[in-house]
DNA sequence: AACACGGTAT
């Protein structure tokens, strides 16, 4: 298909000019420096810049009003304006322009207004029809598709065109040195990435800092950390992003390291913006520090800094994380705008909390609001109605996911749906389901049937589950464990002390689970007859409180199965 | 004399 196909094949309706007091506009407008009075050319140039300036600000209607008036709109005006809509990320309002300067505009689209409409092109296949209509494509044209490419998460395909770039003969530019690191970055690839970093220096474009923010970016995300700190270390000049860049890097791999890295900033003098405090808020959520949430939360409210949609979303996911669940409401519901990650940090959060049935109502009222939920938010609703016993509704949302938004199931889903019928008991079902999968289950949908089976004694299936789960990962724990208490509860003592053995012959050993509370400021680590140290009554203390609530609510703790859960076999 | 591409947050 072709741009101009496209273009009739999309029924747009262009803004009717309206040229109202354009005469009056420029004669009230002082004159230029050198006094000389308007001419056109002159007044196109003003009133140019004045659509740059009101898009910067994100004033589109502004900008829309004084073009509409403008007489004479040459080349450079409408691709401001399309440059101007992107930039506001009004795509569909960029690309309805370039309809009407094809249809209506005096001078045909130049190499930047071709540059300007492909990144207009931002989620959408309209991308590739337009950068294969256009005929002398330069490293600006191959850059917006990279990075279009890059931003939509298929690195592999964004490297792929960028290989493409290489053997047409396009020159590199730091514009698609950075868009292709931070493709290697995405994809995980330290590989490609330091490829890349070797043409850089050769290039020389080690003085461009976006470039090696990118760099910085890229090691950080393959894990390389203590490299990307050295390499943190020799960078001769560093702005904010740089800074951010390494406390995200740390954020990810759940060390408080962000907190000491962010010290070293403000030293140095660097203010941190939203992108800082969205870090150093997961990191509070990472390991649960609900005080330091807290303090960190002021900092960002004292700032103003309170109402980025992005920041709130991290909130949110730290409140829920740290136990605050109706924390996490208050800033949900004073929310001026919601995307689809902060209905999903809530519905994770409720979830995880067992509102079960908060989480579908959240699930509606998103729909209702004219957001498309993803696997995710598919994900979240799903795991809520499983833990909620809420089965034949999760059922639905599982129709509705597949036949409604017609998103293909994976082994996650497939996972939380036999969880879903296997909890309550349909262990049948859920073993059907797995007969039915379009693909071959991994060992965790193998591992949620076994736990099934091992909850309501279908001790057949469970072996058979524990069998295909050991196959697919042979170094699991937990299936060993549960396939030994499985023969145990048989009494079959033999086998089980057979599953024992080969447990230990793969070499694999039980992770001692960990648990950890925070007491006067301080988190403390523990795992079961862990010494502590002075503070230990402290805990002990703290700890008894949700003892004495479940004894009272009636529990009585299972031990059936950590009797068989020794590391010695007792 | 003005217009295009790149780097940081779940």
């Amino acid at each position: 298909m072709s741009t101009k196909r496209l273009l009739s094949a999309n029924n747009f309706h262009p803004f009717p000019p309206m040229m109202k007091n354009y005469l009056q506009w420029a004669q009230n407008t002082p004159t230029q420096k050198s006094g000389t009075p308007f001419n056109a050319k002159g007044t196109s140039i003003l009133a140019t810049d004045l659509l740059k300036s009101y898009f910067e600000r994100g004033l589109t209607s502004q900008a829309r009003n004084l073009f509409d008036e403008m007489p004479e709109r040459d080349v450079v005006a409408w691709t401001t304006m399309i440059s101007g809509y992107t930039h506001c990320n009004e795509y569909t309002q960029a690309w309805s322009v370039f309809v009407d300067m094809v249809k209506n505009g005096n001078d045909p689209p130049n190499a930047f207004t071709i540059s300007s409409v492909l990144k207009a092109c931002k989620g959408m296949r309209d991308a590739c029809v337009v950068f294969h209509d256009i005929k002398e494509k330069n490293v600006v044209s191959w850059t917006t598709l990279i990075a279009g490419y890059t931003h939509r998460g298929n690195g592999n395909r964004a490297l792929q065109i960028f290989r493409e770039m290489l053997l047409d003969g396009v020159a590199l530019n730091p514009h698609s040195i950075s868009i292709a690191v931070r493709a290697c970055a995405s994809i995980g690839s330290q590989n490609f990435g330091r490829q890349i970093h070797t043409a850089v220096i050769k290039h020389g474009f080690e003085s461009d800092l976006p470039v090696t923010n990118s760099i910085l970016d890229m090691y950080c995300r393959c894990g390389c950390l203590s490299e990307a700190n050295k390499y943190f270390n020799d960078m001769t000049e560093k702005d904010l992003i740089t800074w951010n860049t390494l406390i995200a890097g740390y954020e990810r791999s759940d060390s408080i390291e962000p907190f000491f890295i962010f010290s070293q900033m403000e030293s140095e003098g660097f203010t941190p913006n939203c992108f800082t405090f969205t870090s150093l808020i997961a990191t509070c959520a990472n390991v649960a520090a609900l005080c330091c949430g807290q303090q960190v939360h002021g900092g960002i409210f004292r700032r103003g800094l309170d109402r980025n949609l992005e920041l709130a979303n991290a909130l949110i996911d730290m409140y829920a994380k740290c136990g605050n669940i109706f924390d996490s409401c208050k800033i949900f519901s004073e929310m001026s705008c919601r995307n689809l990650v902060s209905w999903t940090s809530m519905m994770i959060g409720y979830g995880a909390h067992g509102y079960g049935k908060k989480v579908v109502e959240l699930f509606d009222e998103m729909v209702k609001s004219g957001i498309r939920p993803d696997q995710v938010v598919f994900m979240a609703v799903l795991s809520a109605c499983s833990h909620a016993g809420l089965v034949d509704q999760g059922l639905r949302y599982i129709n509705c996911m597949i036949n409604d938004y017609h998103i293909k199931p994976n082994q996650e889903i497939y996972g939380c749906v036999v969880d879903l019928l296997g909890r309550p008991g349909r262990v049948e079902e859920a073993y059907q389901l797995i007969r039915s999968m379009p693909f071959m289950a991994d060992e965790s949908v193998w591992g949620a049937l076994l736990g099934a089976c091992k909850a309501h004694n279908f001790s057949r299936l469970g072996k058979l589950a524990a069998k295909k789960a050991l196959a697919l990962r042979p170094n699991m724990v937990e299936t060993y464990v549960m396939l030994s208490n499985i023969y145990a509860a048989e009494g079959k003592w033999g086998e089980a002390a057979r599953m024992r053995k080969l447990m230990k012959r793969a070499g694999c050993r039980k992770v001692a689970g960990r648990s950890w509370i925070e007491v006067r400021n301080q988190v403390y680590s523990f795992v079961v007859g862990n010494k502590m140290g002075s503070h230990k009554e402290w805990v002990y203390e703290v700890l008894e409180l949700p003892v004495q609530h479940m004894k009272e609510a009636g529990y009585v703790p299972e031990v059936d199965c950590l009797i068989h859960d020794q590391e010695d076999g007792t």
